[in-house]
DNA sequence: CGCCAGGGCCATA
DNA sequence: TATGGCCATGGC
């Protein structure tokens, strides 16, 4: 099957629209979300993210200890394991003295290297950091691309990283097309290729010219 | 009641 | 290196 992730993202995005990814009101907020919606519903992080906001500053939660973090956090689900995520992640960030700006200042490869050796951070959520928070251009490989992309009866390749590149090697590089293109998958599938696909009416219909169950 | 959500770590073989 | 178990709440 010829594969065309450029049609792929037209269909979608004619369809939903422009998203305006991430929904966070910082930048620190985006990148405390994405440790918390790992395998989970954003309407739980978002329970989560309306009881941790008062603390939501880096020196404040850098002070909270595991245990008042996790009852914060707790409608996210995973909250001790979560916890314990977003302490390392600040660790981290403590290191670049929480500056935002100091970090976009950082050679990109280096800087998904430093993401993905903090513990709980693995490459979809040091990706979608990278995009969301630090403006780079990269494609983020979720359950859901796999599965859009599988299902259209793509060959694509099995390691994160190859699956990545091969669908960036093929897109033109705007920041604002992998901002919208993640975002697109995913509410994409907040609607179709589910256990109970409604794939007449899906978006891509005309593209897999079959049902994509 | 069972299933799964905008993953990732760790133990086992 | 490659699966499988585990984490846990809330919506349907």
């Amino acid at each position: 099957m010829k594969h065309d992730y450029q049609l792929i993202y037209k269909k979608l995005y004619e369809h939903y629209g422009p998203q305006g990814w991430w929904p966070a009101e910082t930048q620190f907020e985006m990148m405390i979300g994405s440790i918390l919606v790992q395998n989970t519903s954003w309407r739980n992080v978002d329970k989560a993210l309306i009881n941790l906001r008062p603390f939501l500053h880096p020196e404040v939660v850098a002070q909270l200890s595991n245990e008042e973090l996790a009852q914060l956090i707790k409608p996210s689900g995973f909250f001790n394991i979560k916890a314990s995520r977003i302490k390392s992640f600040m660790e981290w960030f403590k290191t670049h003295d929480y500056d935002i700006n100091l970090i976009k200042k950082i050679d990109r490869h280096q800087l998904r290297t430093e993401l993905l050796s903090i513990k709980g951070i693995g490459p979809e959520t040091a990706d979608v950091i990278l995009l969301y928070a630090f403006d780079t251009p990269i494609f983020v490989v979720d359950a859901y691309a796999k599965r859009i992309f599988y299902r259209l009866g793509y060959d694509m390749p099995e390691s994160y990283d190859t699956f990545r590149k091969q669908v960036e090697k093929e897109l033109p590089g705007a920041l604002v097309l992998f901002n919208e293109f993640h975002a697109l998958i995913v509410e994409h599938a907040k609607e179709h290729c589910k256990a109970t696909p409604i794939c007449d009416i899906c978006p891509l219909f005309d593209i897999c010219g079959r049902r994509l169950d």
